[in-house]
RNA sequence: GGUGGGUUGGCCGAGAGGCGAGGCAACGGACUGCAAAUCCGUUUACACGGGUUCAAAUCCCGUACCCACCUCCA
């Protein structure tokens, strides 16, 4: 059965058709590193992870790259505010969202391809576009080249708007464009900006224009025509409709789908600075488990808004630890087994516009049934069903055996804590055989204060530390 | 002004003409020394007003409210 994915260029389900037989080319773009990442940023990590992973398990070979914007207008305020090189920012803003990545367990791109390190692709797409008559230095003098928006019809096509119901575009002073709308290609250097942030060009010293970098990086690395580009939805316009026209325009054939992911709002709007209602990914990982933040962020279909609350992430962490539960004590008493397969009901929904939650109710439903499982302990059946859940959680990047997960959880912590656990453990046990319960409910009382919970199975007690 | 998306039970969150996704919470039962965990069961829905249809949460028309984009944004 074909993946199939909702492409918003044509607002459609579309099957999912590869340029390359069985490989998934896919280009997502990343962050402008001018602050470290929130977990709306994330959110569109860990949505493309899963659909990386997904496209893995379903035999496909993936090459994904996500851009690196480290020159813009905004990184070089933050640089001006803070005293330092532009960048320092980038850089510094870089390794927080690879941090990011790391702690909620988003495999790292193929390939993170940086703004600055693609100036020469940058400028030969340029050229091309001058060439065929698509673009123009502005006749100001400011070294600006803009990209002309009424010599390419089909501009507007992916955002379905038309050119004349547009508001003009105010990414530079409009008195070089020939119309207001055109968008600029390359930015001439301006006086007091830092020398650093320039490059020699045929029509001076400048900087990239947003949108160009990716056009350029994608078709470096993913060729003239490629399965999938993706992005927030806030991106489609003006950053993806800009890309699509300069590629298009420079005669390639560029996306073939194009995936968006809704925004996480809080407070009834987008996560943003500019609104100044973000949580960092590095703050709220403090109060709930990474791997909790990431089933909290999978839970819901990538199209839907997701309204963040405390509330609806300290659920999702609730019903997660059903899940983690069930795994850790099939694996106990199994003594563990590797992921086998999906189940058709699991992989159905995943391949339809990779319905997560319909997903995620095929996975409970397992779960139950591996529940009665464990209660009669069937031990080949048992076993099958674990390996069918290690698998349905490994798409979705929530196996709690796997990394990065291991050892951040369950009932590690270090072996002085064990070890105190442990011999209040075996007091109990002897209270509880001397039917002595008011001794035994009084250890578990202490452990519970002390933040360590107790279940007592027929295998002896069970501990962890919660929280 | 233009372009899209949305409004589902106490909460989160799917579905897209007939059959009550799933989770969390609550309640009852089984299990347990008591719990916890687990299993079984129960309760509360489709923004509002019209219309189409044998049948509407789902399709059509209208209204209200919300979100996103048209300015940097995942």
């Amino acid at each position: 059965m074909p993946i199939r994915l909702h492409d918003s260029a044509t607002r459609e389900l579309r099957d999912l058709d590869p340029v390359v037989r069985g490989h998934v080319g896919i280009y997502h773009c990343g962050l402008t590193v001018q602050g470290p990442p929130h977990i709306g940023h994330i959110r569109k990590e860990v949505v493309f992870d899963v659909l990386r992973r997904w496209l893995l398990r379903s035999g496909y070979d993936v090459t994904i790259i996500a851009n690196v914007t480290d020159i813009d207008d905004k990184v070089l305020a933050k640089g001006e505010e803070q005293g330092r090189p532009w960048y320092a920012v980038a850089y510094e803003n870089e390794r927080a969202l690879h941090a990011a990545y790391e702690v909620l367990g988003c495999l790292p791109p193929t390939y993170e391809p940086r703004a600055t390190g693609h100036v020469p692709e940058m400028i030969e797409m340029i050229g091309e576009l001058i060439e065929r008559g698509h673009a123009y230095p502005a006749d100001d003098g400011s070294g600006d080249v803009y990209f002309d928006v009424r010599s390419w019809p089909a501009y507007g096509e992916l955002s379905n708007q038309r050119i004349d119901d547009m508001q003009p575009a105010e990414d530079a002073p409009p008195e070089g464009k020939r119309d207001p709308r055109d968008f600029a290609l390359w930015k001439g250097h301006k006086a007091g900006e830092p020398e650093s942030a320039s490059w020699p060009t045929p029509w001076g010293r400048g900087r990239p224009g947003w949108h160009l970098e990716c056009s350029a990086m994608a078709a470096k690395y993913l060729g003239h025509e490629f399965d999938i580009h993706g992005g927030g939805l806030d991106l489609r316009f003006p950053h993806h409709e800009n890309e699509l026209a300069q590629s298009r325009a420079a005669g390639q054939q560029f996306a073939r789908i194009w995936m968006h992911n809704a925004m996480l709002n809080l407070g009834g709007s987008k996560m943003a600075k500019s609104v100044g209602n973000t949580l960092m990914v590095s703050e709220v990982v403090k109060r709930v488990r990474p791997i909790a933040l990431r089933y909290y962020l999978a839970a819901s279909h990538y199209r839907s808004i997701v309204e963040f609350s405390e509330e609806a992430l300290a659920e999702a962490a609730t019903a997660f630890d059903r899940i983690e539960g069930y795994v850790t004590r099939a694996t106990e008493v199994t003594g563990g087994v590797e992921p086998g397969d999906v189940t058709p009901g699991f992989a159905a929904a995943m391949d339809d516009d990779l319905s997560t939650p319909a997903a995620l109710a095929e996975l409970q439903a397992v779960i139950g049934e591996g529940n009665k499982l464990l209660a009669d302990a069937d031990g080949e059946a048992l076993r099958g069903n674990l390996a069918s859940v290690r698998a349905m959680l490994d798409v979705l990047g929530l196996d709690p055996l796997a990394a990065p997960w291991t050892g951040s959880s369950g009932s590690g912590g270090d072996a002085a804590l064990a070890s105190l656990v442990e011999a209040l453990i075996e007091q109990r046990a002897q209270a509880r055989a001397d039917k002595d319960f008011a001794t035994a409910d009084r250890v578990r009382d202490q452990l519970a204060a002390a933040g360590v919970e107790v279940e007592d199975t027929a295998q002896g007690a069970r501990w962890q530390v919660k929280g």
